[in-house]
DNA sequence: ACTACAATGTGAGCGGCGCTCACATTAGCG
DNA sequence: CGCTAATGTGAGCGCCGCTCACATTGTAGT
């Protein structure tokens, strides 16, 4: 019944399942992505995805651990060995412009209570945390990044929510930078003075 | 077979629909709050809260202003009038602790995507905004409010959003306000010095 | 090559949900 | 008292998450 290059085994579905469920989350949002709408796209029975995840949750937590890693990517491409505040200002930028990016993968990634989570995905978060400690440390050496990373990490994340939710004026592109770029810089002027 | 009080109108539907939302998301988070949830707690038919509410995202507004207002009254009573870093600084450990203490609520108040809000809520969001905005302003009188208010209130909710993930190393009470109160401080003392 | 077996996909189905509509009941007002 | 608008009901549609018995296929052991 279905055309000749169709096979009763589809292959690769675990995989399928994680691109169709990004594509829906850039399509329609959150509530968009449905295990079913995903068996869909992938041209699959709605029971099928249920042999490579347990529930929708698991799902979710695949698709977010490629988040983290893509997210990962994009802050290495702002800079790739940052050594300055000014350059650390730059991943913080990269950062929030992930968050606008890709606004509904960033709230998957951060604004669901993520129990009982998958391993690729702790692992991913883990990846971004401990990128963004040795950069902070090395951009201050002489500050005390076990502290330090921490608050800028906040300061960028909270800066990419609110901006997310209109909490803040709607700012052009530049003004997105300039204020993440003021902010972390007077964070980190502080911390190093101490 | 209701008892004798009970009449075919509700009395306070809407209101009703709002407490017992609250109640719903402490119990189960977010996708416990469904309107049939909501209709069963409060004793009537699945489609009678559709009178009050356009539909589920109109409840969720509902619910977040009174969410926003309950933050506004945490921030208030942690320091009825800061005038000082420190005093600031524990308004900002009492915007953490709500988040922590409410975290399906503040979830919901931050964490989704709301389009077409309700009026009510922004006003409700926007107070919280005014008033960060003031008292940040108060505090640091010499410095400008409009560029420092945003940074600080993006560095608090980053702090309470990476602390609800769990992204950050769960910390003891204290541990909170001490982060809490030391990034705040050096953020504001750079600022200052401008 | 044949045969077990494990892996993977199917189809049907259960309960829950958001939402709508025609209809019933009630409150408020002339 | 009677009219109208507000409010609640019941049934129902389509979608969803999830499960289970069953069909199909790759693969390993003989």
């Amino acid at each position: 019944m279905p055309p000749a290059n169709a096979t009763y085994h589809h292959g690769d579905l675990r995989a399928t399942c994680v691109s169709a469920a990004l594509e829906l989350l850039e399509e329609g949002g959150a509530t968009a992505l449905s295990l079913r709408a995903v068996a869909r796209r992938a041209g699959v029975s709605p029971a099928a995805p249920y042999r490579h995840y347990a529930d929708r949750e698991a799902l979710v937590s695949a698709v977010a651990a490629v988040g983290y890693r893509e997210l990962a990517e994009r802050l290495a491409a702002a800079h790739p060995a940052p050594s300055t505040p000014e350059q650390l200002a730059s991943v913080g930028v990269a950062y929030v412009e992930f968050a606008l990016d890709q606004p509904a993968l960033f709230r998957m990634m951060f604004g669901e209570p993520c129990d009982r989570d998958n391993d690729e995905r702790v692992a991913a978060t883990a990846a971004v945390s401990l990128y963004l400690r040795e950069i902070v440390a090395r951009c201050f050496p002489q500050a005390d990044a076990e502290a330090l990373a921490p608050a800028i990490w906040a300061l960028v994340h909270g800066l990419a929510f609110l901006h997310l939710d209109g909490k803040l004026d709607a700012p052009t592109q530049s003004t997105v930078a300039d204020r993440v770029t003021a902010a972390i810089q007077g964070l980190l002027s502080a911390t190093a003075r101490d």
